[in-house]
DNA sequence: TGTACATCAGTGAACGCGCGTTCACTGATGTAC
DNA sequence: TGTACATCAGTGAACGCGCGTTCACTGATGTAC
């Protein structure tokens, strides 16, 4: 039966969270409409009154993530300053939790690949958004404006490379290792608190 | 009809490297088994008198990539030596030709992410290759071994997420930029010929 | 070395299955009067 | 404000399709004598 338009947004929101995560978790072709529209408790044949395809839906997706992570560190710069705001992210990113939990995580890290083979509309997201949060990043480093800007790139490849390998690798040494040796390399390049 | 052995030898090998180059380029799902054998010239038929399963080709698909890149890196380490034969590859790694051919590219970069989602074979792979390449960048960077180690781990995590994000965003001024301040990073961090 | 025959690599049809997408249907919502 | 009705969000069956895998078959290869 028809649904509220109230309803409607509400659910059109629920497929799109439970898309961020099972997207990050599973991949975009390990991810099915229905499994997704099942995350999101509702039935397939629905998903499209939301989106005009898979295709659609990822791209809304991504750009979801993206305004959620330029938004988070928008607000942890105003609690703790720029500096400590991208501190804080580079030290929570290169940890065991987050190479285990792909689902809240980097959406580099976890789709970026597969994005690479997606139509424009993905591309764009991912570029609009790479912009974006190298903009925050090199907002919480030091120097003249390019070279926080190249600083911001650096550390940001950095962060998805490592995340990546710790991932590929499997639980165990190595991947400790990999996160190990990046947290080391990047709390040496900008500020800290303690 | 049967085929002789040299005949089967042949034909492995040549759906292995099939494998190789259609896996990196169209990603672990992308990839079907019979536009695979398309490519090695056989029938998708064939496939199960030379692996038990598409999982266990990715894992000998992988392994041999990550065999080829050893043994090339060791050779090129004979005629340069260990630091430019480094220096030679990294170059090579930051350009938009190994971005946009990803198909004779890092194995990692291509398909690190969907390994991280395969069975434990695979994943072993990965760590095993990942390890001889971090030990084959040590052995040209300088320090002491564990500082080698160290180095070698993070211009590997840099190289791999330059890569990523260069595909992801799409071509373009940004994917430039992040090939340009990647390259940049690592020129400086080792020795160099010119 | 020559012969008879068992082996098995490769073929192509077929299997069941899950995919993205479509569609007839239902009935609450939203709107025109 | 109340009523009649058009709209359309969600359901679940169905669509065609491509997937990984299996299988009966073919005939050259490899081997036992």
């Amino acid at each position: 039966m028809r649904m509220s338009k109230e309803t409607m947004a509400r659910h059109h929101d629920e497929i799109v969270t439970a898309a961020s995560r099972l997207l990050r978790e599973r991949g975009i072709e390990g991810t099915s409409v229905a499994d997704l529209m099942q995350a999101a408790g509702l039935t397939h044949g629905g998903f499209y009154r939301h989106f005009d395809s898979k295709d659609a839906l990822v791209a809304e997706a991504a750009q979801s993530i993206y305004e959620n992570l330029v938004q988070g560190l928008a607000t942890k710069a105003e609690k703790l300053g720029e500096a400590d705001a991208v501190a804080d992210y580079v030290e929570k990113y290169l940890t065991r939790h987050h190479v285990s939990h792909p689902g809240a995580g980097c959406v580099m890290a976890a789709l970026g690949v597969e994005a690479a083979r997606q139509g424009a509309d993905v591309q764009r997201v991912f570029a609009n958004g790479t912009q974006r949060t190298i903009d925050k990043l090199a907002a919480g480093l030091s120097g003249t404006p390019a070279e926080r800007r190249v600083k911001a790139i650096r550390t940001l490849a950095t962060l998805v490379g490592a995340v990546v390998i710790a991932r590929a690798v499997g639980e165990g040494a190595l991947s400790e290792e990999v996160l190990a040796s990046n947290r080391e390399a990047l709390a040496l390049a900008g500020p800290r608190k303690r």
